[in-house]
RNA sequence: GCGCGGGUGGCGAAAUUGGUAGACGCGCUACUUUGAGGGGGUAGUGGCCGCAAGGCCAUGAGAGUUCAAGUCUCUCCCCGCGCACCA
């Protein structure tokens, strides 16, 4: 029988078939068995799977089956983050039900998912639009408000016109919405708000224990958390009470500052302005800023627009009165919203003084060019030096000054040090209907009232007719808006605002622990014993959004009492995207490989092996159909290795092996150490083939002479060894060979991984590497005993090294014992 | 500009952590098996010189440390990703 694509379907089907129904990847939590939590990122159920996931989940399942092999207590739950917009956009496309739409998707990838032999707990499985399961969402939210941590309030937010919806910062890519590309634009709401903002601290602390994440993600949460240590100082306004507070890092330039900015959109531009000479040219000014699109204002290099205001303000630490300009290079969103502009030390603002002839004062010295001045400088120094016209600063090292200028300013009353934070609350309120309705109703009198716990679920209405138009359907739904008001009973209104779905996946591996309790968001107990996740697997797309949001969740219940741990993945690995011609594969560049049609001709088990062969997990893979041909090629060699050399026979003796035996014995065991070693020390999984591969090639080399049970019996015996290794990455036909090489076991899963050992490792002889002046001269196999003298002496009576030696003497002798000599001559 | 990765044959990639550069695979070439196709087998496959034995060169560029450098140090170039008028 050969491994054609009609025995691959049968195997294939035969094995899944046999999981499903003995619960194979079924567990428990079994308190005498260390636990394992591997977990891939759960996929948008968008119906089919692509490459993507086959390599995420594929790189997952390798690392579950191989720690059930050790004997883990392995927890591999799959799930659907099924709430969201392509399932409205669907709807209206296909006239159909968000709902019905989304759990079609769902049939439909799981019997994919299936069909690549995943080693998944089927009974755990989740969908976050089930109202079982986004009960909870609205169980969290209320208990976060109860804790001041949901609120809602008005302030300008992200909009996406084609979504029609607001956005998290989080959500905004380059002035982008993160779904659809469109331009965000700014609007005033009054919305429902996260406040992430008060785990800052712990959020930006607790990175320091992730020492198992990419460095990287790492990297990008500290810099979206963004803390900066500076002061605030107060400019009071000439002849009037008002103040202007800005926000600075340079504390130590405060005696350079020559003028200070606002923001166009500072609150108190209107009062400065009011009356002003040139009144509508500013105004005409902050409009035109108004109209310009945020990624438009932030990339502008062109020239950093800004009209005077006409107005002073007073620098506290000298006394001066600076101009007060409005510049649209100044953001609302950070700091103060106002700066003081050191032109000398600042390039932005050294560029903007050029442009409109403001002055300048140099307050650092640069060490390396005692000459500069005002007029020769070609652009802001803005390294550190001794400070200069800083009064009693003068002579002070600008870095020690940071520190020494913001504490004498405390002390004078004209600013405070503080610690400035680029992380913002989290907008969850969005105005969509296939998402988690959010627990609240309005009372007329009673105000915000939350939605009492045993009225939870807030369910969504079904058989919604999803337009698309006129804002969120559930705007129109009188059924559902209408509502008594739990406090008075008077006639009161729901909120229609759904949650954002970044919420569902903040905490949805706790679920997994106890996918069914009907009474608790998780089991205290079960989360124990499964959390936290060993090994989560995903995109490098949710470095920011998704991990940062987890961690939030984590702490925060850590707080309630629910969990006892800070951060809720120990390791984090982000897969390389998959490319085809040196481009994402992707559906808007018509560039995608669907990967059932690889199943269809090669099989799961060739398209995993040959996914995982191609490249090291965290890289970049790029496809080609010819890996896959090559790694059904190695399948069919041991398929038919199998079929054709195994032989069952009487087990040979306990005699020692000597010769070939010997030598692929050893081979068998130092390609066990090798695969074990690969697979546990940082998945290289590539690796770990190709010596399943170079096994092979000796294998095939190796013979075995009619009746001769010891040589039959050492070839079963790497036959056997070379399956159970590969099992983890091409199940199916491992499961299947196993059981024709008369394997008892239910499934390979429950065959202990194999074991080296050291003895049968060790080696007679040895190849040395002989080198004169670095150069390799020669080769020579010795007895691994030798001494260093005894090889000396072999080496310099070899005819080819005395030639290259030629008589000179040898200055050293390098000797690196069973591995090289070095004669320097 | 800042941060994180990278740069090795025609291609995907290895390299025992300073010790034989290119394992393994894809592709290609020749021979072979088969009625043909597919498939299988054998040999070869970094560049240059050479019939060969062999020699020289070679890990983005250049320098340095070392008996020995893809690996360590410095300078520079290039590519990818992320962040960014962040005050």
């Amino acid at each position: 029988m050969p491994y054609n694509t009609e025995e691959i379907k049968k195997i294939e089907a035969k094995w899944q078939e046999v999981w499903q129904e003995r619960g194979t990847f079924k567990v428990d939590m079994d308190a005498d068995k260390e636990k394992y939590y591997v977990l891939e990122m759960f996929p948008y159920p968008s119906g089919k799977i692509h490459m993507g996931h086959v390599r995420n989940y594929t790189i997952a399942d390798v690392i579950a089956r191989f720690k059930m092999a050790q004997g883990f207590s392995v927890l591999h739950p799959m799930g659907y983050d099924a709430f969201g917009q392509p399932a409205e956009n669907a709807a209206i496309k296909h006239d159909t039900d968000p709902a019905k739409w989304t759990y079609a998707c769902i049939d439909q990838m799981r019997t994919e998912l299936k069909r690549m032999g995943f080693s998944y707990d089927w009974d755990r499985e989740l969908a976050t639009c089930d109202k079982e399961y986004y009960r909870w969402n609205q169980w969290i939210f209320l208990k976060m408000a109860e804790c001041g941590l949901a609120y809602k309030k008005a302030s300008p937010v992200n909009w996406c016109p084609s979504c029609e919806t607001t956005l998290a910062n989080e959500e905004v890519i380059q002035g982008e919405c993160w779904r659809c590309k469109s331009e965000v634009t700014q609007k005033d709401l009054e919305q429902w708000y996260l406040k992430i903002t008060q785990y800052n601290e712990k959020l930006l602390e607790d990175l320091k224990q992730l020492e198992y994440w990419p460095a990287r993600v790492i990297a990008m949460q500290e810099n979206w958390i963004g803390k900066s240590y500076g002061v605030n100082i107060h400019f009071k306004l000439k002849g009037e009470g008002d103040v202007i507070t800005v926000f600075t890092t340079r504390p130590d330039t405060i005696f350079g500052a020559t003028y200070v900015v606002l923001a166009p959109e500072h609150p108190l531009v209107e009062g400065l302005i009011k009356g002003a000479e040139n009144e509508r040219e500013i105004r005409k000014f902050i409009d035109e800023v108004a109209k310009e699109t945020r990624s438009a204002r932030v990339t502008g290099e062109a020239g950093k627009g800004g009209v005077f205001t006409g107005r002073t303000a007073v620098n506290p630490v000298n006394g001066e009165a600076i101009p007060i300009w409005i510049a649209d290079y100044v953001l609302m969103e950070y700091g103060t919203g106002a700066i003081m502009s050191v032109p000398t030390h600042d390039q932005r603002d050294f560029l903007f003084a050029k442009e409109h002839g403001l002055p300048m004062r140099i307050v650092i010295s640069d060490p390396q060019n005692p000459e500069m001045t005002v007029k020769n400088m070609a652009c802001a120094y803005e390294e550190e030096g001794a400070l200069v016209n800083s009064a009693q600063f003068d002579g002070v090292n600008s870095d020690e000054a940071i520190e020494a200028i913001g504490k004498w300013m405390e002390q004078e009353g004209t600013g405070e040090m503080t610690v400035h934070w680029r992380l913002r609350d989290w907008l969850i309120s969005r105005q969509r209907y296939w998402g988690t309705p959010i627990p609240f109703i309005y009372c007329d009198a009673c105000g915000t009232v939350p939605v009492p716990e045993g009225q939870l679920p807030v369910e969504l209405p079904e058989n919604i007719k999803i337009t698309g138009e006129g804002g969120s359907p559930l705007d129109h739904c009188a059924e559902f808006i209408h509502v008594a008001c739990p406090k008075c009973g008077a006639q009161a209104r729901r909120e229609t605002d759904t949650m954002a779905t970044f919420f569902d996946s903040s905490w949805y591996y706790l679920r997994y622990c106890s996918p069914k309790d009907g009474g608790n968001v998780f089991d205290k107990a079960e989360a124990a014993y499964w959390m936290t996740v060993d090994q989560y697997i995903g995109g490098i797309e949710h470095a920011i959004l998704h991990l940062l949001y987890s961690r939030f969740f984590t702490k925060f219940f850590k707080d309630l009492g629910l969990v006892d741990f800070d951060e809720p993945f120990h390791r984090l690995l982000t897969q390389g995207m998959v490319l085809k011609d040196g481009e994402v594969m992707s559906k808007s560049k018509g560039n995608t490989v669907d990967p059932d049609s690889i199943i269809a001709k090669y099989g799961a088990d060739s398209l995993r092996l040959c996914i995982l062969f191609a490249a090291p997990p965290e890289d970049q893979l790029e496809w080609s159909n010819g890996a896959v041909e090559g790694a059904w090629k190695f399948l069919n060699r041991i398929w038919n290795l199998v079929e054709k050399r195994y032989k069952a026979v009487a087990q040979g003796s306990d005699a020692p092996l000597g010769g070939q035996d010997k030598d692929l014995e050893r081979d068998r065991n130092a390609t066990i150490k090798k695969v074990t070693e690969d697979i546990a020390e940082g998945y290289k999984f590539n690796t770990a083939i190709s010596s399943m591969m170079i096994l092979m090639n000796k294998v095939d080399k190796y013979k075995v002479e009619e009746g001769s049970d010891q040589a039959q019996g050492v070839l079963n015996r790497t036959v056997g060894s070379i399956v159970l290794l590969l099992s983890p990455f091409a199940p199916h036909i491992c499961e299947e060979l196993w059981q024709k090489m008369g394997g008892q076991e239910a499934s390979v899963v429950e065959v202990p991984w194999p074991q080296y050992s050291e003895e049968a490792l060790k080696q007679d002889t040895v190849q040395i590497i002989a080198q004169v002046n670095g150069k390799l001269r020669g080769k020579f196999d010795i007895g691994v005993e030798s001494s260093e003298e005894e090889v000396k002496e072999l080496v310099l009576a070899d005819k080819k090294i005395q030639e290259f030696v030629q008589n000179k003497p040898v200055k050293k002798f390098i000797y690196v014992p069973r591995r090289l000599v070095n004669l320097v001559v």
